[in-house]
DNA sequence: ATCACTTTTTGCCATTTGGCAAGTGCTTTC
DNA sequence: GAAAGCACTTGCCAAATGGCAAAAAGTGAT
C-alpha cells in the first residue's frame, strides 16, 4: 500500500487525511502467475495499482495469432481504458505472467476519491501522462532497430524476465517469431 | 473553430456560456508546409488543435538517423507532453508535412478554461486517452505484419498523404529503408 | 525413474529486407 | 536549355528473418 502512496507523492502533495482517505479505499489483492486482470469482452469495475510483478497486454491478430502489445512491470496505474467513468469491456487481454501483488479501487471509491480530494485528477492525468510517453517510446523505439538490437533492449528494461516467461511472449512483443528469437539467443551467448 | 468546439462536444456537454468562452481565447493559426510547430530543445508555451492538414513527429535516433514516430492529422489536440502545468521541452520535432491549420490557446488561456469551466479536465482527460489507445494499437500494430501489409494500412489511414510526402518520412515510420519501400511500392502496382 | 506434455532449439531452404552505388527523372536556377 | 540538386528507383549481392518439421530439453504428474 505504501507503495502506491509513495508513488503518487511524485506526482504531487497529500496531506494525512487525503492519504488515509486512499487508504481507506485500497483493496489489495494478489494474482497468481497466468490469472487475467481483464479478459477481452468482460466488463472491468475497478482500477488497479501493481505493486509487484509483471503482467502482459494481448490481443489476437487478424490472423489469429497472440500478440503481445507490451509489458507492464511494478509501479504502474492500471485505469480502464485510461478514463475512469466509462463503462469500459476491454479488446485485449490482461494477464499476470508473474505472481503479482496490486491493489485495487472500485470504480465508486475512486470517483470519491476523485471529488474529494482536490487536485487529485491533474494528479492522475500526470501519470497517465507519464505511462503513455514511456509506452510510445519505447515502442517506436523497437521498429528503428533490428531484432537483436530489440532483445537487447528488452532485457535492460526487463532484467529478471527474459528467462521466466515463455519465448513466445517476448518473441511477438519484438515482432518476429519464436524460432528467430532462440536462434538470436544462440548467437548472443 | 468551429471544427475544435464539434469535437469537443463529443467528450462533454459544453453550454452557449462555456463555448463563447473558449471562443474567446482561441487563436487561429497556420503553418506552411516544413514548418515546425515544436522543436527539440525549445520551450513549448502554448496548446495547440490541429484542424487542418498534417504533422508528424520525429527525432533521431542513436545512429543520427531521422525516425518518424508517428503522424497527426486533422482534429488532434496537441498538448505539451501531454501535461499542461508543467514547463515542457520537447525532445523531438514536430513539423507541418503539409500547409496546416491549427487553433492555438496560450498556456495561461487554457488554465483559466480548465479553472472556469466545470469538466473541463474530463474533457480533456478522455480526449488524451482517446489519442493515446489510438497511437500505440497503430504503432503496436504494425510490428506484428510485414512491410508491405504495413505501407497497405498506411495508405488506408493516410490515403491523401503517400504521394504527396518523402518517402523517407514513410520508410522511417515503417521502419524500413528508403530503398525498400520504394521496392515494396513497384510490386504493389 | 518414466511417461506425457510443453517449450525451446535446430536444420534446411525460401523469402524478405538491407547496403551500396549507379541510374533515372523531376525541379530549380541561371 | 544546361547544370546542379534532390528524390526516387533499380541492380547486385549479403544478411536477416520466416516457415516448417524434427529433435532436444525442460516440466509435472504418477
Amino acid at each position: 500500500m505504501d507503495t502506491f502512496i509513495e508513488y503518487v507523492l511524485q506526482f504531487g502533495n497529500l496531506n494525512k487525511q487525503q492519504i488515509d482517505l486512499i487508504q481507506s479505499k485500497a483493496i489489495e489483492i494478489e494474482l497468481r502467475k497466468d490469472e487475467f486482470y481483464w479478459e477481452a469482452g468482460k466488463a472491468v469495475k475497478q482500477i488497479g495499482f501493481l505493486t509487484d510483478g509483471v503482467l502482459r497486454v494481448y490481443y489476437y491478430n487478424n490472423k489469429g495469432e497472440e500478440i503481445t502489445r507490451y509489458f507492464i512491470d511494478e509501479k504502474h496505474l492500471i485505469l480502464s481504458g485510461n478514463n475512469v467513468d466509462d463503462f469500459f469491456i476491454p479488446s485485449e487481454y490482461l494477464q499476470a505472467i508473474t505472481d503479482c501483488k496490486m491493489i485495487v479501487f472500485t470504480k465508486q471509491d475512486w470517483k470519491d476519491i476523485s471529488e474529494t480530494i482536490i487536485g487529485w485528477e491533474n494528479i492522475v492525468q500526470k501519470i497517465i501522462a507519464k505511462h503513455h510517453t514511456e509506452k510510445i517510446k519505447r515502442r517506436s523505439d523497437l521498429i528503428s532497430q533490428d531484432a537483436t538490437t530489440r532483445y537487447l533492449d528488452f532485457i535492460e528494461k526487463f532484467p529478471t524476465l527474459a528467462n521466466r516467461i515463455p519465448l513466445s511472449y517476448i518473441a511477438s512483443y519484438l515482432g518476429i517469431t519464436q524460432s528467430s528469437l532462440s536462434r538470436i539467443r544462440k548467437n548472443i551467448r
